[in-house]
DNA sequence: TTTAATCTTGAGAATAAGTTTCAAATTTAA
DNA sequence: TTAAATTTGAAACTTATTCTCAAGATTAAA
């Protein structure tokens, strides 16, 4: 079996278990963004389905989103100008992002030691971490090069 | 000579410099923020500034802000239901933020170390890091407790 | 398979943070 | 004091996201 047809099967599940109805909708909008393999918005996924013939609403994407981050599918890396943006979590430890404050390009990288520091200081805290962001604003190097 | 006035003083150089006119609005608006020891957003600065009999309106709260950012004064700390977290940035270092999901509660702590290796990842990638949010989301000690 | 209860859908209205517009007021340099 | 340039307040606008609601789909049980 598939990697993407086990998590579609466990997302029904995860459904299921919470006494909601299994729909084509919530199937396609998780299909979709299986594919993604980089950082999406509403607006984007919309429109890929959109593009395929799909004939699911923008407030059906945006009811989906929730259910996806709270089965663990996806999870929200970072907002800018006032938008979310999401990715996909499997096998992705969270991670960094370099944002350029001039071009808005998006860097990601992985610190397994910053991971473990982070996990750290939450439970020093008495604090049980779900995920978390670290964005760096900054100028990146083609950016400060060009001026 | 106060730290207040001092940055009052250095607030209307930075005005200048970048050919802009120091008005009392804008005086006033910087005036209020430097006695917030807390997080603050847009609504809460303007509603102290009004309830100090202040006639600033909203518009020029949102119009200073970004000037303050830029004269680093504030920054931005995080964002939460599509609303910005700002803060007084004075003798500050960057620091990390827990999120509580449920009681929406925000604890910080400073943790030097980390602060250091973030710098450092942003120089290996030929960065210019100007400020960081961490944000770590999950559930407090005391929402824990209560189920 | 039919039913009935319940949930979900799409479309568009509503919401709300933040931005923009514009005429009147203020600041500034000379 | 004046004239050019900027800023202000108020209200209109923008835009991501949420909500509403009638119609359609799913489900468990008969």
């Amino acid at each position: 079996m598939s990697v993407t047809s086990e998590i579609v099967k466990d997302f029904k599940n995860f459904i299921k278990k919470k006494g909601l109805k299994y729909t084509s909708e919530r199937e396609e909008i998780l299909k979709e963004i299986l594919k993604s393999k980089q950082h999406f918005d509403v607006d984007e996924l919309y429109m890929k389905l959109r593009k395929k013939g799909s004939k699911v609403s923008k407030a059906s994407v945006y009811r989906t989103i929730p259910l996806l981050v709270e089965a663990g599918y996806i999870q929200e890396v970072y907002k800018q100008d006032s938008r979310s943006y999401y990715e996909v979590t499997l096998d992705k430890l969270p991670h960094i992002h370099f944002i350029c404050i001039k071009c808005k390009s998006v860097d990601e990288i992985i610190d397994d030691y910053l991971a473990e520091r982070i996990q750290e200081e939450a439970k020093n805290r008495n604090y049980t971490p779900l995920t978390y962001h670290l964005e760096i604003f900054g100028i990146c190097h083609k950016c400060k090069k060009e001026g």
